[in-house]
RNA sequence: GGACAGGUGGCCGAGCGGUCAAUGGCAGCAGGCUGUAAACCUGCCGCUCCUUGCGAGCUACGGGGGUUCGAAUCCUCCCCUGUCCA
């Protein structure tokens, strides 16, 4: 049942790796930046957008889908790939997310989680087993398993908590998971034409900033046994250092020959920093969010483009960028279109932050198999509030 | 010519004797967003000064005059706008 991960290359002076992730709908490059499609769309981009910036993987989520339209639904309608019109591979986040982000909404008991529908209230139940099925419908390549992700700060009994529970989800999920993949799985794999891979399941590694829960959790995933694993519970509020030396610890612990996936992370310098720790796998929603709030990533730092300096100003949003939005249009113009509300200001900004992200993901890639992997490292400030030059 | 209703900070619009430099909204300016309740949210938004403080001074609710310890708020005259009647 192992998810195919073939390493190509490896970095020397780093844990940086360059991988294929073979999915039911098509390889994926790693390292690789996963745009986060929460309802069922990136939002302000469209599929064929997505295919021209060379997005090779994209996230949506469980919890918005169940609510709208449903998983049931989408199974109907031939699953994600077919209801969305995106052929090639998607990975579903579980809901865990939504513990934390829709506090007060939420109440966590052994069993699952119990959501109040933040659009009109009504209660939903979220157990690992149902989690699965509603994933197994909406018929993602890589699924997750409800996990639960706290705030930061925590207490250590919070954490310990969470990680214990978090661990005997993990245990369910992939029981229910492993009895039934077969009988809710979506009808989007009889497009994908490769038999004998079904959709994969990871695990996921909880325990905040605590060195000792984050390893109890690894042992105990690990010990599962999962197609991949994630490290949960980061970006979350924790300083800089925490979030590196967390994710650090945590790889060291999983296996070599599998996919690492750091959850919700993030900035550039996160990402170049997190792939030298041993990351082949990111989401954000950084990119497109900041884009549609009129905040655009260059390779000179990060640019709030709605601001008024930017009013009489005829170069591109990067100088050094050469996605379509950066040939074509002026920082004036773009600002010009935020100052007036156009939607296409964020389409167009989202267009050149993806492109940005995915291009930065591309090129670090590139580095780990030409060796250059080191040079490229070196050129990420030490202290992030410098900003990004990413060359 | 007459009768009403109005004239408030860039705009719209509250306030109707002190706690008003004046609620709100918009516009403007700056910023924040890390497994998306986010095309969202926060702060600033008369001028000057400083010990940057529930700080001081100045200017300001169409214009002039007045009542009052005190007026955007009351009186009076004038100007202007809208609706209606001649």
């Amino acid at each position: 049942m192992r998810l195919k991960f073939t390493v190509v290359a490896k970095d020397e002076g780093s844990r940086a790796r360059a991988g294929i992730l073979h999915t039911p709908h098509g390889d994926v490059e790693t390292p690789v930046f996963m745009p986060v499609g929460t309802a069922g769309s990136v939002k302000a981009t469209t599929q064929d957008q997505l295919e021209e910036l060379g997005a090779q993987i994209i996230l949506a989520n469980t919890y918005h889908l169940c609510m709208r339209p449903g998983h049931e639904r989408v199974r109907e309608l031939g699953g994600l790939q077919r209801f969305m019109s995106w052929p090639h591979p998607i990975l579903t986040d579980s809901g865990g997310f939504q513990v934390m982000s829709l506090k007060g909404l939420g109440k966590v008991t052994e069993d699952g989680v119990w959501f109040r529908s933040h659009l009109d209230g009504t209660p939903h139940f979220f157990s690992p087993e149902r989690v699965m099925e509603f994933e197994l419908s909406l018929g993602a390549d890589i699924i997750m398993p409800l996990d639960e992700c706290v705030e930061y700060p925590a207490t250590h009994e919070t954490l310990r908590r969470s990680v214990r529970l978090t661990g005997r989800w993990a245990e369910r999920s992939k029981q229910f998971f492993a009895a039934t993949r077969e009988k809710f799985q979506s009808p989007a794999f009889e497009d994908a034409g490769r038999a004998g891979l079904g959709p994969s399941l990871f695990g996921i590694v909880q325990g905040g900033t605590d060195e000792s829960l984050r390893r109890e959790s690894a042992l105990e995933v690990t010990e599962i046994g999962f197609d991949g694993y994630a490290i949960g519970g980061l970006s979350v509020g924790e300083p800089k250092d925490e979030l590196y030396g967390v994710t650090g610890q945590v790889t060291g612990l999983l296996p070599e020959d599998q996919p690492r996936y750091l959850m919700g992370v993030g900035t550039p310098e996160d990402l170049v920093k997190c792939v030298a720790l041993g990351i082949d796998m990111f989401d954000c929603v950084m990119p497109t969010r900041n884009a549609r709030n009129g905040t655009v990533f260059t390779s000179e730092g990060k640019l709030v483009i709605k601001s008024a300096r930017y009013a009489q100003d005829a170069g591109p949003l990067d100088a050094a960028c050469g996605c379509q939005v950066c040939r074509r249009y002026s920082r004036a113009y773009i600002r010009h279109l935020f100052a007036v509300g156009e939607i296409s200001a964020s389409v167009l900004a989202t267009y050149h932050n993806l492109w940005f992200y995915l291009d930065m993901m591309r090129r670090v890639r590139q580095a780990i198999i030409s060796k250059g992997f080191g040079k490229l490292l070196a050129a990420v400030p030490a202290d992030p509030a410098q900003g990004s030059r990413l060359v």
